[in-house]
DNA sequence: GCGGGAGGGGACCGTGTGGTCCAGCAGGAG
DNA sequence: CTCCTGCTGGACCACACGGTCCCCTCCCGC
């Protein structure tokens, strides 16, 4: 879970400020503590998770929490850059080579397979930590809606080979279209989530196939 | 203890149980607190509304609380149940006379212009509850299920009867439609909330429709 | 070795929270 | 009027929470 090797994507060591002060194992004990907010707040939600179950979920204790970060809005904020990069970084793997329409259900079997193991619960990563702080912290909130804009990019993109490869009839939108999908893969995640049965979310994400279906060149 | 022999349908006898004590103007105290919940749940989620915000909120004293109910779970459970009727009520205005693809674009353009009001802030009423509460109280889960399902049903009715008037293809599922319906929305609705506009509602909304469309009758 | 700073352990604190209790008050039945 | 019961106000409590503090340990360069 933890690669020594490559951390600190943010170097800039000079630039004062917000300059965090250098870290050799101690940035494995930050890595440990978000690895566990990730966690706890994905199932508890983020309002029903305390530091003292971050704090014991990490092996930590209180004045490591408060080296690394200043308060619990600022662990929450760690936590959606963290989510948001690994939910990316998966859909990155799957919509970069997008470019047929059986791309696009191979990325739906994934996405409903990966939900079907926990039989629906805690819903999206992503969309889960935005229905919870979308009102409550607006950094978080612009955060999400960026992570959410970056993915429907991925999905646009994919769309767009499609389109240029022939496949995809022109008159379509692929920015809408991406748009459209991810609101059935969310809403889907919800009804999923709520009825404790994937069922609702392969319907939505079908039917929103199907409408990108109604698209491709005969 | 006592006689109580024969008449006085009051005085509560230990029959009791789930029967509420007669309520003259204290059923008015317990309405205001669940008035007051449901407005202030919705706006700050159900977690980071306090008790005492309710008590104050409805003026109200602790006392009063714990007369109507047992504990803040009792609560939630009540609000979730107000929300559900509140919204079916609403959505029946709409959907129980639905038997056209012009009803559905009226049904969509009331959802779209009523979550304009706030920016698309704070969600769907019963859709931020079911993101936060499915899996942390089976109870209003449970109740949340239902009502989306209900909710789906008056959708799905009235597809049903489009498609006995001849509006609608003989091949189109009802009931997936509905749901592909619902799906959208509720996608729309998290969108919206986390972007701050309502503008992916609108794409949502309308490629659902769309979907719909593609099976009228010619 | 030794000095210093980052990392760590954990006691401690103020406060907000859910929840309890009890003493008055209201208003209907007799 | 007098009970009697449920409604009301609000003091009170225990505790979990976020957050602070101090002192110890480890590891580095010298």
């Amino acid at each position: 879970m933890i690669k020594q090797g490559s951390l600190s994507p943010v170097s800039t060591p000079e630039k004062a400020e917000a300059t965090r002060r250098l870290t050799p194992r101690g940035a494995a004990t930050r890595a440990r503590i978000v690895a566990a907010a990730l966690e706890l707040m994905y199932v508890k939600g983020v309002n029903a998770t305390t530091l003292d179950d971050v704090r014991a979920a990490s092996n930590t204790s209180k004045s490591q929490f408060y080296n690394h970060f200043t308060d619990k809005e600022d662990l929450v904020r760690a936590v959606v850059e963290a989510r948001a990069a690994q939910v990316l970084e998966r859909e990155r793997g799957y919509l970069l080579r997008l470019k047929s329409f059986r791309g696009l259900i191979r990325w739906r079997n994934a996405l409903v397979q990966r939900n079907a193991l926990q039989n629906g619960a805690y819903g999206c990563g992503l969309g889960s930590m935005a229905s919870e702080l979308a009102d409550q912290d607006e950094v978080a909130r612009s955060t999400l809606a960026e992570s959410f804009a970056e993915w429907e990019g991925l999905l646009a993109a994919g769309l767009r080979r499609m389109q240029e490869s022939g496949d995809l009839k022109q008159d379509a939108d692929p920015e809408k279209l991406a748009t459209g999908l991810m609101a059935a893969l969310q809403g889907g995640y919800l009804l999923a989530e709520t009825a404790h049965d994937i069922a609702p979310m392969e319907i939505a994400l079908d039917m929103a196939l199907d409408h990108v279906k109604s698209f491709l060149v005969p």
